[in-house]
DNA sequence: CCTATAAATGACCGTACGGTCATTATAAAA
DNA sequence: TTTTATAATGACCGTACGGTCATTTATAGG
């Protein structure tokens, strides 16, 4: 006889009109009632979803990053290492949504921000990347097309950690879209170069 | 007859105890009467240095990238690529302190940190040392050590990404000493072996 | 149509912090 | 020592926002 919610779609309406929030004004300036006004929703209503405007925030980092790695990893390992440059090419080569996402993030990974959780969320997302990278060195090492000689781990990390760097770059500072492509390019070659055997 | 002040001491020993209370506590859970107390001063003191604390946090921003500008610049344009790996190999190796701060900026860099001022401050250092590093990459070419068929201007300002995107890693992720240093090992040959002609 | 239970609401509260300003302290010069 | 302009103080104010909860609304089943 009750009334009956899905409460899972309901945290995403929520997580989406944060994301939303958060993106526009960023996460200290989006109150809870401006994210109730874009869900549809009062501001009491949040709270039966989210403990807090922190817990609701560490559940949308969460949500996002699991989002790219479900989109990223799935992407079975490739046989080359065009492909695999292929791949970096591709992980560079960001959406403006992206953009977005990356200027939100500074804020929240600020160490004002309660949860080490949410650190640790985004340190795992890179650390698994890493790994993945890792994983398709060593593949490419076998097939002779990688120089035998590099720690692959180590490369692996690394590389996540570029390609970071370039995204942030882009995201914050306005790089151009033209002069981005540029400097892609010769990361690309940088890489690759270093790689090959 | 009035009471005389060192104006500009004062404004320097209240962005260090803003630097320190920022780092301890972050921006936000930093209250102005926290720096005040570890300035040895009432909070009401502090505004009549710094009209806001807005103010105070993109005064201390660019004093601490001028800082860090005026330690990296003057390393005059070195003549091998051994040099400049070496150069790019130390600021990859950061300090402790420098680890802290990168960690402040994560907060005062998002967006609901009012001034764009701070962003477009952050955004020139940037783009001066890829400039530096364009300019280090131009003379190698001339001299032959490095290819003469890379964008010099776009490889230097994607160098000054990667290393941020290493640093920050660093700092953020708690990558372990070890680790780091075989992180940096591959990095260097990696942006090496892209390099050299 | 009624009822029982889940869901939604938004007025309200507490508090905490940035910023102000009337008052007090300080020190250089006379 | 007095004067006077500058510097320092900290109690106080306003307000704005996260979070609560008594009340109202919605709906599935009988």
């Amino acid at each position: 006889m009750p009334k009956i919610v899905d409460k899972d779609a309901m945290r995403v309406r929520i997580m989406e009109a944060a994301m939303q929030c958060y993106a526009s004004q960023g996460f200290h300036a989006a109150k809870m009632s401006d994210i109730a006004k874009v869900a549809g929703l009062a501001k009491g209503t949040l709270y039966l979803y989210f403990k807090s405007k922190d817990q609701l925030t560490t559940a949308l980092v969460k949500w996002i990053f699991q989002g790219i790695e479900q989109q990223i990893m799935p992407q079975r390992a490739v046989g080359t290492l065009d492909g695999y440059m292929a791949q970096i090419k591709m992980a560079l080569d960001v959406t403006e949504e992206t953009r977005i996402e990356t200027r939100m993030f500074f804020e929240v990974l600020g160490p004002s921000f309660g949860s080490d959780e949410v650190v640790a969320e985004v340190a795992g997302f890179f650390e698994r990347i890493g790994a993945q990278n890792a994983q398709q060195l060593d593949y490419l090492i076998q097939t002779g097309e990688v120089r035998s000689d590099i720690d692959s781990k180590a490369t692996g990390r690394s590389i996540a950690a570029l390609i970071d760097g370039m995204v942030t770059h882009r995201a914050m500072f306005g790089l151009g879209d033209e002069r981005y492509r540029a400097m892609m390019k010769t990361t690309l070659e940088m890489i690759c170069r270093g790689l090959k055997s």
